[in-house]
RNA sequence: GGGUUGGUGGUCUAGUCUGGUUAUGACACCUCCUUGACAUGGAGGAGGCCGGCAGUUCAAAUCUGCCCCAACCCA
């Protein structure tokens, strides 16, 4: 009987089978905790390397944007697991807030007002956690290495409690306020959002041209015009507005206007918030059109007329209206201006809408009591929190700051919303006196819960009301830093600890680059305030996949690309190599034919390892001696080790991969290995190899940890044969330089003087390995003569200490400019000219050339001698070498 | 409307901060070749006025200004 795929031993036989491999690898790692987190307290922090990783809006379904951002995330964990020591890579859901109950209600087709609170909470629990267990199982089929004991949701109790935590923390602190103010409200979901929350959205609307009657004894003129596309405000209208410099409408200030249809007069008023190029100059206000009105209502102190209320339904006030819908009513108050003869025109518009994000509803702004928190007064300080971070890329940073310094409001936090966290929060019944819980009791829900007072201490009542709005998704999601550490309340120590304290602040936040403004800013903000430190030492931007057009991926589009798909089609580890192209915080294409360099790679590396497997032994002791060539490719690993490393430490995982790519490709598979199978019997090149591989495969981890850990399976790790756990490459140690020294130079040389024979080889139509009689080489190569001598098949070698016979005649004249420039200015552009026409000449004695009038020292010209050679056989000329091939 | 970032062969991209005359690599294309792994491989080749215009400079993909295009953020 065949042994099922996934508990065959790892092995080299046959091609590479990514889809049984990487399957199998995906559930050993999760199996056997490969990548849980084993720090403690005691852990020092410095060699502990955690990642708080936005968790994903549980809302559907993996879009590349997941793939591409955990991939990179994955990235450095994996570098730093290897490199530094204990990893926390955790996972979380943000299913607490108003885009879980959407997903609530289109999943089951309900809408929340028709149930209970608790059961509609209980219906939206059940519907995340649906969504949540396919979702874990296709970030697991990412291969990610994330700590699967380490995950939460932000509305499981212990993050409720830490929710309530920071609410009563930042209340004492006096960082909180409740306040009844204006604020934007999303009549389809009823509740305050905040301005983060809305977008612009275009949409067909009319303008409206509605004549005003100016009321009094002896008015200046009979009636004036403003335009609006809102006329079902009318009602509400407050006052009118002219622009203190608009000297045609100067003539109304301080008279009083009659509205159209209501017949209540409000006063004319001058302000220089009038925009004065739009329709007549003159525009009313209402409670409230738009955020101008709610300034004006606030600078004018002008009286509230609710005209709409929060089902956007049309109040007592609106009159015969009463009772409409927002839209219904605007048609038939434009219906009865016209009717009344003040309708005096309506032309069709296209113009930008504040919407909901949710749901796409056009937002009101409603006058209601919230709960704030403070942000305006410490701008300062969280500008410079940010500033202390280090910002991949660079760049970034200037979104961060020129969001801060455009904020206006402070951050509203109460929603009127059922699935949430509850504010731990009773009033007196009698004083509205605040009663907070107490933090011991969290958490806690108003709505069944006592308050922890019997009587107010205020006014003695002993009747309390419940808080019944619960927080804004951001208040939960942007404590994230402190959910992973464990923070939490001592009741014995009156104080705030965390389980983790090693894990604070976190070494690397990882985002896309739109939510920099709110969810980076927000997390700040709270952990802060909270800790008075900033929570990351570093943010890393990733940009957005787009598709193959460089379009942004939207469903409306149909142009989305289904992680799903591409995994079934190609292995992951190819994904994630084509993830590692593009330069961190920058958007990239997603194009199905980038994926093949990835697969070729797997491929390549697959091969190369089979082959090394024939030539040398696993673990060849180490010669006393290396030879030339041997050494040369230590030598040269120690350096991509450097480099790389480097990189990586920077988050520069494109430049990363490219250097490992062509070392791995050019210089060890095309060059080094060629040799190596002529000197397989050597104990020098057996450890070279062995070393040179083990090396590739720890450097190859992070970016193709399928593969990687099968070889590595295969040849090196011991856990098949003794039965232990698991030693996985990915827990191995990151390689470090060794010290190798070897004449890099000679090195070259050589591998020029084999690249010159291959071409030669192939312009004659000869198999590589073909015999060639003779061979000179005028050229440093001391040391690899028996490399090019074996690999190119060549009977006789020989080294000549003089230039062979060539007769040679000046071809050009390369000129140092970055010297000459500075040197002799203007000048250059003659000595060019004198260069080219012919009229120079070359003093070999002195080494000087003269040009132009001028004498040019040695070091700052070269002359290029095209050389022609009348001896037996033929010439190839390399960059640093004079090959003859006889 | 304001701001930010970017525009490099057919496609994707390196190089731009720190200016130096041969602009990197991959994919696709063309020609040739069975090196003891890989033909899904190897060796070569063709393909670019570095978005446009002006300026600074001996010298500009690189610095400055304006313009065009795209994405994002904010109105």
């Amino acid at each position: 009987m065949d042994t099922p795929e996934s508990e065959r031993a790892a092995n080299l036989e046959g091609g590479y089978d990514p889809e049984a491999i990487e399957a199998k690898w995906q559930e050993r790692w999760v199996d056997e905790e490969v990548y849980a987190y084993e720090g403690t307290e005691e852990t020092d922090p410095n060699t502990t390397y955690a990642i708080d990783t936005p968790p994903p809006t549980v809302s559907g379904s993996l879009h590349m944007g997941h793939l591409y951002g955990h991939t990179l995330q994955d990235f450095a964990a994996r570098f730093n697991r290897m490199h530094d020591g204990e990893v926390l890579f955790p996972f979380g859901y943000d299913d607490n807030g108003i885009a879980s109950e959407r997903l609530t209600e289109e999943d089951l087709d309900i809408r929340h007002q028709d149930y209970e609170r608790r059961e509609f909470q209980r219906l939206c629990r059940e519907v995340c956690e649906e969504y949540e267990n396919s979702f874990t199982e296709k970030m697991q089929g990412l291969g990610c290495s994330i700590d699967w004991n380490h995950t939460y949701k932000t509305i499981e109790p212990r993050v409720q409690r830490i929710s309530q935590l920071s609410f009563l923390d930042l209340y004492e602190k006096g960082r909180e306020y409740r306040k009844k103010a204006p604020a934007i409200w999303c009549p389809e979901c009823e509740t305050a959002i905040s301005q983060v929350e809305t977008e612009d959205d275009e949409r067909h609307s009319h303008f409206n041209d509605v004549a005003f009657e100016v009321a009094g004894e002896d008015p200046p003129r009979e009636e004036f015009v403003i335009s609006t596309t809102r006329p079902e405000l009318i009602p509400a209208c407050v006052s009118v507005f002219v622009h203190p410099e608009d000297e045609d409408n100067q003539d109304l200030v301080g008279e009083t206007a009659r509205v159209p249809i209501f017949g209540h007069e409000v006063p004319i008023i001058a302000d220089e918030r009038v925009d004065m190029e739009k329709g007549s100059g003159i525009v009313m206000c209402c409670t409230f059109g738009d955020q101008k009105d709610i300034e004006w209502y606030q600078a004018h102190d002008l009286p509230l007329r609710v005209a709409i209320d929060e089902t956007a339904t049309m109040t007592d006030l609106a009159g015969d209206y009463e009772g409409r819908s927002t839209e219904e009513a605007r048609e038939a108050i434009v219906e009865d201006l016209e009717d009344a003869g003040y309708l005096r025109d309506r032309r069709e518009i296209v113009h930008d809408v504040g919407v909901h994000e949710r749901c796409d509803t056009p937002v009101e702004y409603r006058v209601s009591k919230q709960w704030y928190v403070e942000i305006l007064d410490h701008k300062a300080e969280y500008l410079e929190a940010g500033a202390e971070m280090d910002w991949y890329p660079e760049k970034m940073f200037t979104r961060y700051r020129h969001w801060i310094e455009g904020l206006e409001w402070d951050w509203l936090i109460s929603r009127q919303r059922d699935s949430g966290i509850p504010f731990p929060v009773w009033y007196c019944a009698d004083c509205d006196h605040p009663i907070m819980a107490e933090r011991e009791s969290l958490p806690v829900d108003p709505l069944s819960d006592e308050p922890p007072v019997d009587a107010c201490p205020e006014c003695g009542s002993e009747e309390f009301e419940a808080e019944e709005d619960v927080f804004d998704t951001w208040a939960t999601s942007s404590l994230t830093p402190l959910i992973n550490a464990g923070w939490d309340w001592d009741a014995e120590s009156e104080e705030f600890t965390m389980d983790h304290p090693e894990l604070y602040p976190f070494d690397l936040r990882p985002q896309g680059h739109d939510i920099i403004s709110f969810w980076l800013f927000h997390t700040i903000v709270k952990c802060y305030e909270h800790t008075g430190e900033v929570p990351f030492d570093a943010t890393l931007i990733n940009g957005h996949v787009l598709d193959e057009n460089r379009e942004k991926m939207s469903k409306s589009r149909g142009n989305v690309v289904a992680p799903d798909e591409v995994i079934d089609e190609y292995p992951v580890d190819a994904i994630r190599f084509w993830a590692a192209s593009a330069a961190v915080g920058d958007d990239f294409p997603y194009q199905e034919k980038d994926l093949t360099a990835g697969e070729k790679l797997l491929r390549k590396l697959w091969n190369a390892s089979k082959l090394i497997d024939n030539l040398a032994p696993a673990d060849p002791a180490e010669p006393n001696e290396l030879e030339a060539i041997d050494r040369w490719l230590l030598a040269e690993l120690d350096s991509a080790v450097e480099d790389l490393t480097n990189h990586l430490e920077e988050y520069e995982f494109a430049k990363a991969r490219n250097r490992l790519r062509t070392f791995f490709w050019n210089t060890f598979c095309d060059d080094y290995l060629e040799i190596a199978k002529t000197r397989e019997d050597s104990p020098s090149t057996q450890y070279a190899l062995r070393t040179a591989h083990r090396t590739f495969l720890q450097l190859w981890a992070p970016y193709l940890p399928h593969v990687t850990e099968e070889i590595w399976q295969a040849v090196y790790a011991r856990s098949e044969e003794s039965n232990s756990d698991l030693e996985s490459i990915h827990t191995d140690d990151w390689p470090a330089p060794q010290g190798y020294e070897a004449d890099l130079a000679a090195g070259e040389t050589a591998m020029e003087v084999i690249s010159a024979l291959r071409r030669y080889k192939s312009e004659n139509q000869l198999p590589l390995n073909a015999d060639l009689e003779s061979v000179a080489v005028h050229g440093e190569i001391d040391g690899f003569e028996d490399a090019i001598r074996d690999v190119m098949h060549v009977a006789d070698l020989e080294v000549l200490a003089e230039p062979p016979e060539i007769t040679t005649e000046v071809a050009s004249i390369d000129l140092d400019y970055s010297t000459l420039g500075p040197k002799y200015g203007s000048k250059v552009g003659e000595i060019d000219g004198g260069i080219e026409s012919g009229e120079y000449e070359i003093d070999d004695e002195a080494g000087v050339l003269r040009v132009a009038g001028e004498e040019l020292a040695e070091d700052l010209f070269e002359v290029e001698l095209e050389r022609s050679y009348s001896g037996d056989g033929e010439m190839l000329e390399t960059e640093s070498a004079v090959v003859i091939v006889g």
